[in-house]
DNA sequence: GTGAAAGCGCTAACAG
DNA sequence: CTGTTAGCGCTTTCAC
């Protein structure tokens, strides 16, 4: 286990100069055929490994990025990251992960310390959309795109899917079916997620001018624990709701658990319509019919616009991308007026 | 978007040297009081934040551990990956991940990048256990800690689940319930999991006295297709298998699906066990019974084991952690002789 | 308590 | 083609 070898110790090896070997580790030509061998020969007997630390040091950039997600146990995030991976790879860029786990101050950390490290650029699903940590950024001049979550205080690059108008054609499709006792499960109105969800289905019972009825509106928060008590709470209504619109995955999960466990029958008592794909969807009976998101093009998409900022430099206007949700009909919502 | 400060310039405005803001940057003390506070309001004016490149080449240390996985998709390793996460952040450690989607030579490009980044230390899962491309690790004297799969080629600590034990269990409670045409859906047998859980199933079977029948063991390679076309391989058999192992969590997937698809009705004409909890477990009807692991303590385990090589440096022994996992019945197992 | 100065390992100008 | 050299921003002796 001796010290780790350096340029210095390659030349020496390879009776060169330290320029030289630079000139070869970083491939910019114009060395000899049979220097460069030699070179890289005592390079392989060395077992050298440059130091990034150094290399950063003169050229101040690093080729790597960060990204920065609220929950990495949600399935959303991963499947946006290997979008975001594939992509960054292939523009040999490299990039690290962090998860704040919604809270705004480990966000912060995360955010000083990627700075520290001179990440390149930064992907962020915030935990507090009012980005006030996020000042740091700005102020570095360091690149930002926020995904799914846009950021208030600050002009950056935008992926988001248009969550209105997802959530807007499942409570229409409820409505079509007859549906008007319809419920929603709402996420954090803090979050844009959260918000657009509800405005969504707002603007679809407004449409169809059905009253919206504050009882069918119960507040979660995009976890799965709060679909099951939100399910719960609309299971006691005096009045209950014949269908229920979910705003996440985890949530439509909690969901699904909660009615099982009511004995409240998907699809014959209660129709039902979830945001967000989940595994579950096709092995439940009836099979769940949800409003899904391209995660991985969101990822890439992601990155493209970042890579974008990294090389230009130059003033970019703000650009924002609004992807359009697909609605996956399948099995879990039935004509209201159909027997039971 | 003026260029980033650095010490100098927050030396300069707080009109004292480098070495002293450097004392008060890393709370060495032995800094008068109110030449600290006068240095603090430097730093937050100009808004400055060290350069961890810069700290690197002295301190020779990042404070960093790089976690690499091999199928970010795949739920296991986030869920480990928050167990490592949450035990760094206590020891103000910082991760970075990076997915190797099973390929060998990914896994060596991000060894590569970890090493000259200089992570203190790497939590992985291999692409590859035979290890020679973690070569590189062992010679620059960096700790590892290999997670679920081990590594042949040198001595690391590990932290494995019981592989064997589980598919054991798994399979003996199969044949306790009366089946004895059980076939199994293996993993790659180049791999520790794929391998153990295959021979867990054999010596079950050798246990009780069942031949093992070559019809009935396929090979799939963890994938969620492979899950659909073994399952469907087991169907055309002409001597139908009356219960099923399957070896993983996406293969258990990709066999419900097939399962839905060829109408071939789970727990009456063939009852199932999985390797891994999977989120569908309990939507499907009958619930389905699976081999549990314990995600987030491995994640834990393996920072742990991980820390006291970082920290002590000295010679340690090689340490193996089996943990063991659980065997969760509901409801996909029928007995065998029951009418269908 | 504080400052001056010596590098850490590398890249990039400049010289030859 | 190849070598010399000046930093990059920081930590850490060693003085004072």
């Amino acid at each position: 286990m001796e010290a780790k070898p350096n340029i210095q110790d390659v030349a020496k090896l390879a009776d060169v100069s330290i320029a030289t070997v630079s000139r070869v580790i970083n491939n910019q030509g114009g060395v000899r055929r049979v220097t460069e061998e030699r070179i890289l020969k005592a390079i392989e007997e060395l077992g050298y490994i440059r130091s990034a630390a150094a290399r950063t040091m003169k050229r101040k950039e690093t080729n790597t990025i960060g990204v920065i997600v609220p929950d990495i146990k949600n399935p959303f995030f991963p499947l946006v990251m290997a979008g975001i991976e594939q992509k960054a790879r292939e523009k040999e860029f490299f990039t690290i992960l962090s998860s704040t786990n919604e809270s705004p101050k480990v966000e912060e950390e995360i955010v000083k310390n990627f700075i520290e490290r001179g990440v390149d650029g930064v992907i962020i699903t915030t935990a507090n959309e009012n980005g006030d940590h996020l000042k740091l950024l700005h102020e570095q001049g360091i690149p930002v795109v926020a995904v799914d979550r846009s950021i208030k205080k600050f002009e950056v690059d935008t992926v988001l899917v248009d969550n209105k108008k997802g959530s807007y054609q499942a409570v229409q499709h409820l409505i079509l079916q007859g549906h008007e006792k319809i419920a929603i499960i709402c996420g954090p109105q803090s979050t844009t997620p959260g918000l657009e969800r509800f405005l969504g289905y707002k603007k679809a019972l407004e449409d169809y001018n059905i009253e919206l009825d504050e009882r069918y509106v119960i507040h979660g928060d995009f976890g799965e624990q709060s679909g099951i008590e939100s399910t719960k709470k609309l299971f006691e209504l005096d009045d209950q709701p014949t269908a229920i619109f979910s705003s996440n995955n985890l949530m439509t999960i909690g969901c699904m658990k909660a009615l099982d466990e009511l004995n409240w029958k998907l699809g014959s008592e209660v129709s039902f319509i979830g945001f967000d794909e989940v595994d579950i969807a096709t092995f439940l009976n009836p099979k769940l019919s949800v409003v899904a998101r391209p995660m991985n093009a969101i990822g890439e998409i992601a990155f493209q616009l970042l890579h974008e900022r990294i090389s230009f430099k130059g003033a970019l206007p703000k650009r924002e991308y609004l992807l359009s949700p697909e609605l996956k009909i399948r099995e879990s919502c039935r004509l209201a007026s159909q027997p039971m």
